[in-house]
DNA sequence: TTATATAGGACAAAAAAAGTCTTATTTAAG
DNA sequence: CTTAAATAAGACTTTTTTTGTCCTATATAA
């Protein structure tokens, strides 16, 4: 329905935190979904995947937890998104080329790359920096 | 996903069918869901909502279909995806005002916004009579 | 060695989307 | 007046996606 799954909406809660921690200390999963209101289960999920990304480092074990894997004004909210939830792609036709009979004709089509683009311009632009400032 | 439905996007290509048609006669659901590769019965459940927005007219009984409802360059984008899947909303929080306990203090809000506000620019700009010509 | 954490996979439940079917109602034409 | 063709409307089913849980393995510090 055109809007973000909850699943991004968490990852982007869990990773502002990160870096709304003074001093970007480690902290572990029961702190942070306890802090941001997220399934403590679902955010292992995310920030698993999210190591893969180097967007988390993890340290296991007593004391161990997550920390972010950049810097916060290295970290964009478009790559947030995109790893919650995989890339942007406003229509079907839009992830990849002839996946779409239409795509020859469709008159859309430019619109949605229009939109698609400027998403990822304004979501590109903001940093986990950004979100955690002020 | 942040991508459009399949309802819009099959409500688009009925739309745009409509206002490409010669004269744009009115065209029977059978005639318009063969031309655009839809299920016509979903496409009857479309265009029966569209009726209620005014996007489209209809007449019943031999020989009836579906028209227009205004010009073509007076039918947004914006105003099918709309009528197709409901409001544009990026995020639950935007909904509404106070829907989301952390609105208070969420940096990420205003970005959602901004996204929210340059998608229904772009999309509020390209008529049907756009998507038709050429 | 034990308690505490993350890693990873499998699975279950819930919600949303897509599609189908059936019964009215309207309209034109015979 | 009857019939065929079309939309109106609602109920229902299926499929897909999203969300959430659980269990076992592995790593680490005390």
């Amino acid at each position: 329905m055109l809007h973000l799954t909850r699943r991004a909406d968490y990852a982007i809660r869990g990773m502002v935190f990160l870096a709304t921690k003074p001093g970007q200390e480690m902290a572990s999963l029961k702190e942070i979904a306890a802090q941001v209101d997220v399934p403590q289960a679902l955010l292992a999920k995310i920030f698993q995947q999210f190591g893969k990304f180097g967007l988390v480092r993890s340290c296991r074990g007593t004391g161990g937890g997550f920390i972010l894997g950049r810097s916060p004004e290295k970290i964009t909210l478009l790559e947030i998104v995109e790893a919650a939830e995989g890339p942007i792609s406003m229509n079907r036709c839009l992830v990849g080329k002839g996946l779409c009979d239409r795509e020859k004709f469709c008159t859309v089509h430019p619109v949605w790359m229009e939109v698609q683009d400027k998403m990822k311009d304004i979501l590109g632009s903001v940093t986990l920096k950004d979100l955690a400032g002020g």
